[in-house]
Order: C-alpha cells, then structure tokens, then sequence
DNA sequence: CAGTCGATTCACT
DNA sequence: GTGAATCGACTGA
C-alpha cells in the first residue's frame, strides 16, 4: 500500500535555501498545471540546479537583464525562459529575493492529463516521453513566457502549483553533471534524477554550435 | 547595430 | 551519430 501524495502546496520557506537543498528535495514533487483546456500532473523525476551569479552555466551569471529579473525576485517563482527559437524551459526560483539561484524542471512521470499532453507532444511515441527532457515537459504542459513570474505557492487554481507529494528520500536521490552546459559550468554535479526511472532524459554533452560558412 | 549562439528536439543517415 | 530548425537575448564595437 502506497501512501497518497500530499497535495498541500509547498509554502515559500521550502524555496528559501540554498539552491543545492532545494533541487533533490523537488523530486518526486507534483506539479500542477490549470488551463482551460484542463489539469495535467506531473511527478518531478529530474531537475537541475543553477547557483545564480557564482555559477558560469547560469543565465543570471553576468548578473540582472530584461531575460532573468525573475530570478533576482522572491522564491518560489516560475522563471520562463525561451531557447532554440522554438522551446520554454520552465524552473523555480530559489533563495532569498535579491539572489538568483533557481532549478531547472528537466522531466517527470504524467500522472493526470496524459490524454491532453498527447495532443501537445504529437511527436512523443509513448507516455514517457510526454516529459521527458525540459522543453518536452513545457510543452506537454503548455507552458510559455506568459507564465514567467508565476507564483508556485499560492495554490487554489493559480495556473501552477508545487504540491508536497511524495519526496524521494535523499539516499535514493542520484547526480551528476548538467546536461549541454558547457564551459566552466560543466564541472558542476548538479544534475539530479531519481535512479531507474524511464521518464529521466539521456545526459547530453554540450555540444557547440558549428560555425557557419 | 550586426554577429553569435543557446539549460533542445526531431528527422534522417 | 549528425545536422537543421528558428528567433531573440546578449555582447562588443
């Protein structure tokens, strides 16, 4: 017998620690996601954390822009952000305001709304690749920049939610290094999955651009 | 203001 | 395993 999982949100105070507290912590965590099309749930199987300004492989790195204010704002915020000329990755800000840690929500297992991420992942050949990598989970979830500064915490229909779930216990918790961060960054073991989960996206190296001409 | 390239995904060889 | 798609933020002149 499992136990249910708790669907009480998580309060602000969970995101208000360090980044490296934070991201294990998330797995096995429900995302909810209201729109009108209708709920999708999602249990948080991998995720990776980004250290803000000390941290050469995040984008608040060369500190605030027009792109990552959010990131410098309170904890427990979506920060969205748009890539590639066609994805959004979605993560959650952590730390106290003024600070711009946040982890990136790479994939997770879709426990309500399989149905209406189907139709948003036509290109997905079986339900665990619905969320299986960070713009695959943004877009089963029909997430965009719109939703860039969403407030995580404050539950009742808000348009997404952090519930408590059920937490993987840190013992069971893996990591490694961060998948297509390059440089520096790529140093960094702050990529964090739950073991022998089919839903966890394949570790990529960052792979550079090739020159044009 | 032009050049560069990205916390990726997908189709194809 | 390799390369294209696609656009906007950021950088440096």
């Amino acid at each position: 017998m499992i136990a249910a999982p708790d669907r009480t949100p998580l309060p602000r105070d969970f995101f208000d620690r360090p980044v490296l507290d934070v991201a294990p912590d998330l797995l096995g965590r429900v995302l909810v996601r209201t729109s009108p099309d209708g709920p999708i749930e999602l249990r948080l199987t991998e995720v990776e954390a980004y250290a803000g300004e000390i941290d050469p492989g995040s984008h608040a790195y060369r500190g605030p822009t027009a792109r990552n204010s959010v990131m410098f704002g309170p904890p427990g915020h979506a920060y969205v952000y748009f890539t590639y000329g066609m994805w959004h990755c979605l993560n959650v800000v952590c730390g106290p305001e003024g600070t711009a840690s946040g982890v990136l929500l790479r994939a997770g297992e879709i426990l309500t709304g399989a149905e209406l991420a189907r139709k948003r992942r036509l290109s997905a050949r079986n339900d665990k690749e619905l969320a299986k990598g960070p713009a695959r989970l943004a877009t089963a979830l029909d997430v965009d920049r719109d939703l860039n500064g969403t407030d995580l915490c404050a539950g009742g229909d808000a348009p997404l939610t952090l519930l408590t779930g059920t937490p993987v216990h840190p013992d069971q918790v893996n990591n490694g290094p961060r998948t297509g961060v390059g440089g520096a960054g790529a140093v960094h073991p702050w990529r964090f999955w739950t073991p022998n989960d089919p839903t966890v996206s394949p570790y990529r190296a960052h792979t550079p651009r090739r020159r044009s001409t």
